[in-house]
DNA sequence: TACCAGGTAAAAA
DNA sequence: TTTTTACATGGT
């Protein structure tokens, strides 16, 4: 099997387990202990092995893509270093040695899924979100490629408030899709003008924008200080048992700095492994 | 059965 | 300007 080599540490288990944990997820499909995605024209397996991982099929135009996905740009050399001054990062980086957070390699599907999870619950949001990509998706063989833009410019919010979108939020993605926004263009602009590019646009808040720093960008200061999962870990390894404000939550953030992206994908991966 | 869940925008105060 | 409310599904 061709082996795609990535920086050490590197535990796949542990950096695919949100695929995982809030139910399947059809276009980042763990199957028989692999993650299938499609990537270009054709569904690839990724497995893990020893320096890195396995990908078939894997050529030149699928190793790029499989390299961003798997968040091998994060330097975690250089984070572990800055968790070791820090005794809650420092157990944490220690616990979840090789998290690489994967990255949404696909700008549209990044704001797209965001939009299904706000407010509901991941499980909720999964649920939802799988069946989008059932009806507007196309199966490769087990994954199937996440609806393109170019064919949610052509679904209408009707059909979307039919498998389960609540109107607004049928609205959102459809005027996302129809909007004038280029998407891939964000990634040349500095971080509060990415921000303020797509709040621009309805339906896309300040959570929905750190997100897209986060997960499709990479940016390493990204900070979702109004995400209710951080909000709990956050207040869990540096609060009382109530839960902190969004204030108290961006003011500690800026402890990490710069490296809240991964700060704040340990503290959450920590509290799922605590719950 | 209620109630809450990795928000957002618009209405009301 | 700040606070309250509607939104709609899935899990517990």
């Amino acid at each position: 099997m061709p082996l795609l080599d990535l920086p050490e540490p590197y535990d796949f288990e542990l950096s695919t387990a949100r695929y995982r944990a809030f139910g399947t997820d059809l276009a980042n499909l763990w199957h028989d202990g692999g993650l299938h995605r499609v990537v270009g024209r054709g569904e690839v397996r990724i497995t893990t092995a020893p320096g890195g991982v396995d990908v078939e099929p894997l050529d030149r135009e699928i190793e790029p893509v499989v390299r961003k996905l798997l968040g091998a740009e994060f330097d975690l050399d250089e984070f572990y270093a800055f968790a070791a001054g820090e005794p809650v990062l420092a157990a944490l980086a220690q616990e979840l040695r090789g998290l690489r957070p994967p990255i949404a390699v696909e700008p549209f599907e990044s704001v797209v899924t965001s939009i299904t999870a706000q407010q509901v619950s991941l499980h909720a949001a999964f649920a939802i979100r799988n069946r989008l990509i059932e009806q507007f998706g196309i199966r490769a063989v087990h994954a199937y490629a996440f609806p393109t833009r170019g064919r949610l410019v052509r679904a209408e919010p009707e059909e979307l408030t039919a498998i389960g979108f609540s109107g607004r939020k049928a609205e959102y993605v459809v005027g996302l899709a129809r909007s004038d926004l280029d998407l891939a263009g964000l990634e040349a602009l500095p971080d509060d003008e990415v921000k303020s590019a797509l709040t621009a646009l309805p339906g896309i808040g300040e959570w929905t924008a750190d997100w897209f720093l986060a997960r499709h960008l990479g940016r390493a200061r990204a900070w979702p200080a109004g995400d209710l999962g951080l909000r709990k870990a956050v207040s869990r390894f540096y609060g009382d048992s109530s839960l902190l404000s969004i204030g108290e939550v961006r003011a500690i953030g800026e402890r990490f700095d710069p490296f809240q992206n991964l700060a704040a994908h340990y503290l959450l991966a920590g509290l799922l492994r605590a719950t």
